[in-house]
DNA sequence: TCTATAAATCGCCATATGACGAATTGGGGA
DNA sequence: TCCCCAATTCGTCATATGGCGATTTATAGA
């Protein structure tokens, strides 16, 4: 019950489900889901940790970065349940295509120029 | 994403889930429902009118009795595999077994008794 | 028509949650 | 060793949500 509400509970709000979305794609680093979702890193930073706690995405370290994706066939039951229950379910609306063309634009951005312009300000627009 | 965000919304409650689950063995009427979470008829109502807003229970007046069941077959694609999502995934705990345990003796009760005795008091324990 | 009552709605309160900026942590590189 | 910076954690605020009792609504029965 309580990891069962534990992945419900993280699965019910909407910041968090782009999140998965994008980790669909490719697994991605912390920087980039920042600037997909134009939040504040500590924002997002806890949006992860309460997608990890749920056992949905899998953290790497590497140097500096955070690279994060979805959980895969090594997750529990319930887990592999639910990520295929929402791939399954979550149709695409006009926010998620939107995700969508905006995440192509920033996987075209070098990381390390990423990182550092959102450092620096959030003039230059990405989609 | 409205839609799917509704419903996992709605499964992102303990006592909605308990709900769900014993709207799983057969229809109940709120009383019994009620009788079942031990909480006030008007939290109860707010969290059925939760379950309906995302489509996930159906209710049926019978006089001054409300019924409500499971979403069936006429149920739309997200709210059909939300349910065999939730009846696949969610493993038995202490509480469900506790739940399914009382919800019985709560059948075997005249549906009459049952509602005046909560207007009196809630002495008469059930499980 | 009037009363009784099952259920829903309303109003209120306490707690949980999402958002941010500030401070902290940890790994590279000078 | 010292500084830089990606990411996290902490502190705070505004809003959302779960809980209850009081009130309202709707229906059965006198």
């Amino acid at each position: 019950m309580l990891e069962f509400l534990n992945i419900t509970k993280a699965l019910a709000e909407e910041n968090r489900l782009r999140i998965l979305l994008a980790l669909e794609v490719e697994e991605l680093c912390v920087c980039q889901i920042i600037e997909l979702l134009e939040l504040a890193p500590s924002t997002v930073s806890k949006h992860i940790y309460v997608l990890r706690q749920a056992r949905l995405v899998e953290g790497r370290k590497d140097g500096r970065w955070m690279y994060y994706r979805l959980a895969d066939e090594s997750a529990s039951t319930q887990v592999s349940e639910a990520i295929a229950w929402l791939k399954k379910s979550l149709s695409p609306s006009e926010r998620i295509r939107a995700d969508a063309k905006r995440l192509k634009a920033i996987l075209k951005i070098d990381r390390e120029v990423l990182c550092s312009r959102q450092t620096r300000s959030s003039e230059c627009e990405t989609g």
